[in-house]
DNA sequence: TTTCATAATGAATAAATATTCGGTTTTTCT
DNA sequence: AGAAAAACCGAATATTTATTCATTATGAAA
């Protein structure tokens, strides 16, 4: 009996490469791999991972992963070297680092692909970062210091 | 007696302007409004057009419509090489490309001057546009579904 | 106009998916 | 460790959505 992490994984793995059109379908085939779960808890897993059955140009029906899930992981407070600061103005979230660092620093968060954020972009020494809507402040900065805390090693 | 076709596009307009969690609550927008119909065609309604329930990041379900399923001025239904993703923050749109395509369709962007759109800045996957003030989320959407369309050839 | 084909639709139903409920395990906090 | 809280999960169920079936409208061709 395999454990919850490697099976969202999976489920998330086999959605990306297979056109599956229900979860009854996506059942069997997580069955097959030996992950033995109902469709109650496929149909959670689905939505932790916000993939969701759209239609096809050729009108099929589809579960697609979208491009900001990720897996997520534990945290401590270790701060990214180059980063000098953090703060908000309005809506937007505004990194301050080390002359330039920004670009590099832009891209780890890019890449982490965090479902807060909804993009950034970068100068020299400023970090420009767009959440998305719904998002607070704290949960901003939390997902950023995760990022720039697991990008440290 | 509204015939299909005023249907088909007021039920497009419903679906980006507001946030439907499901066919009944459409259906009784719909129905508020002189159409008369049922679920049954309302969902025949909503594949005809690509709309689909998805996720949001804050895991409720809205019915989206698709940047594909825009009318165009010319009615090619290609999707400009590269962009992943077009989506709202605040007064802010954001547009996620593929790797390094930022730069180049943020410039198609500034030179096609639609009055919709102020500015834009490109980093490396994203790039930020900045509404001229007074443009619905609607116009905007709108506005760059064409350039992005015009581009194409 | 009549005929034939096609599209549109609603009612009913099937199929698919989300959630509630209760029991269990795991994690967190002291 | 032990208590409290939270996460997990299956069975059953509720809800939601797609489709089938039958009927009516629409339109094109003879």
């Amino acid at each position: 009996m395999k454990n919850k992490t490697d099976r969202i994984k999976f489920i998330r793995q086999v959605c990306l490469e297979n056109n599956v059109s229900s979860q009854e379908e996506l059942l069997s085939i997580l069955k097959e791999n030996g992950f033995n779960l109902t469709q109650a808890t496929l149909s959670r897993d689905l939505k932790r991972l916000k993939i969701s059955k759209t239609l096809t140009p050729q009108g099929l029906y589809r579960y697609v992963v979208p491009l900001s899930t990720f897996p997520a992981s534990h945290s401590s407070e270790v701060k990214k070297i180059g980063v000098n600061s953090l703060e908000f103005s309005g809506h937007l979230a505004v990194i301050k680092t080390k002359s330039g660092y920004a670009g590099g620093i832009a891209s780890e968060i890019d890449s982490s692909s965090t479902s807060a954020i909804l993009g950034t972009v970068a100068g020299d020494d400023t970090i420009i970062i767009v959440p998305r809507e719904g998002f607070s402040r704290e949960e901003i900065t939390k997902s950023l210091t995760k990022i720039l805390e697991e990008s440290e090693h």
